[in-house]
DNA sequence: AACGACGTCAACCGCCAAACA
DNA sequence: TTGTTTGGCGGTTGACGTCGT
């Protein structure tokens, strides 16, 4: 037989996330981590779904999330890897830290269809956009543009077995598109930066003047812009303050800067999150209160 | 000030591949 | 080997905010 199912369905809350639900949300994986998500919303006294709790954890609560709008550059990179890898959200998004699938593909919806239109290019092709005949011609192209990308997919599919990051790229840069391949340079190097000390001009999920998770060893220099956090979430935020002692193991609590509450987590803490955040990057973290 | 249209985005839905018993 | 469950993904929805009239 296979496992349990992961919910009843029955009973369950659906709709926003209140701060209380987050509030329990993020204690019980601060405390224990990412294990079985069937099993957090029991042991976390949620009435939620284990697929809702794992939505709301890496879509928004996430503390290496970053908040507000993309940035140009981020922006650029979301179109060229559109460019190449379709709608695969998940991929483009695994080429942006700090930016989830759902993110990147609500603001390709909102944002960037909008301006390859209004700049003359086709967000599907990513190709001039033809000269009258336009909305007739659209759902014509789409229809074949599909057919193209779906062709392309089975050839890549073939020819080549592994799935690795790299082993795209590698094989995007050698696809038809030479000016990609700046991008890609471009984004190596951003990568890099974003990985040993997040962006300049990150905005954090979680307000600034409320908690900074930043490197140990560089004191957070946030200079976020308009964070626009959600109506249900933004209480969330200034009660976290209250939540109880984590319980990590090796917590440095001695070291928490009394202005900042800095509380300090050294790597070999976090076994926990090695599954997920070890793109972090970073040797130690403080995950502290303003 | 009131109303409707439009834009944004968090959350849900349904499907699929992988994992598991 | 097979049936079931889980986690992840992309598409879609709907609540809420903003803008224009």
């Amino acid at each position: 037989m296979g496992r349990q199912p992961c919910c009843d369905k029955v009973g369950l809350k659906k709709g926003p996330w209140t701060a209380e639900e987050d509030k329990k949300l993020i204690n019980f994986i601060l405390t224990n981590g990412q294990c079985c998500w069937r099993a957090v919303p029991k042991l976390a006294g949620l009435l939620r779904c284990g697929k809702s709790c794992r939505l709301r954890w890496t879509n928004y609560l996430r503390p290496d999330l970053k908040r507000g709008l993309l940035s140009e550059h981020e922006e650029k990179m979301v179109i060229d890897l559109h460019a190449q890898l379709g709608n695969r959200w998940s991929k483009i998004a695994s080429h942006l830290p700090g930016r989830t699938d759902n993110e990147i593909k609500n603001h390709w919806n909102t944002h960037i269809k909008k301006k390859l239109k209004k700049m003359g290019i086709d967000p599907l092709t990513h190709k001039p956009l033809p000269i009258g005949n336009e909305i007739e011609n659209q759902s014509q192209q789409k229809q074949h543009v599909q057919n193209d990308q779906e062709q392309q997919q089975q050839q890549e599919e073939q020819s080549c077995t592994a799935t690795d990051d790299t082993f795209e790229i590698d094989q995007i840069n050698e696809g038809a598109k030479v000016e990609d391949k700046v991008e890609f340079v471009t984004m190596d190097h951003d990568e890099h930066e974003l990985l040993n000390g997040f962006c300049i001009d990150e905005v954090p999920l979680i307000e600034p003047h409320e908690i900074h998770l930043v490197p140990n060893c560089a004191p957070s220099s946030s200079t976020s812009s308009s964070s626009s956090c959600s109506n249900s979430s933004s209480n969330f935020l200034e009660d976290l303050q209250y939540l109880p002692d984590f319980g990590w193991p090796n917590c440095d609590y001695s070291s928490s800067n009394n202005n900042n509450n800095h509380i300090i987590i050294n790597n070999d803490t976090m076994g926990l999150w090695d599954d997920d955040f070890s793109s972090w990057g970073q040797e130690s973290w403080a995950f502290g209160v303003l």
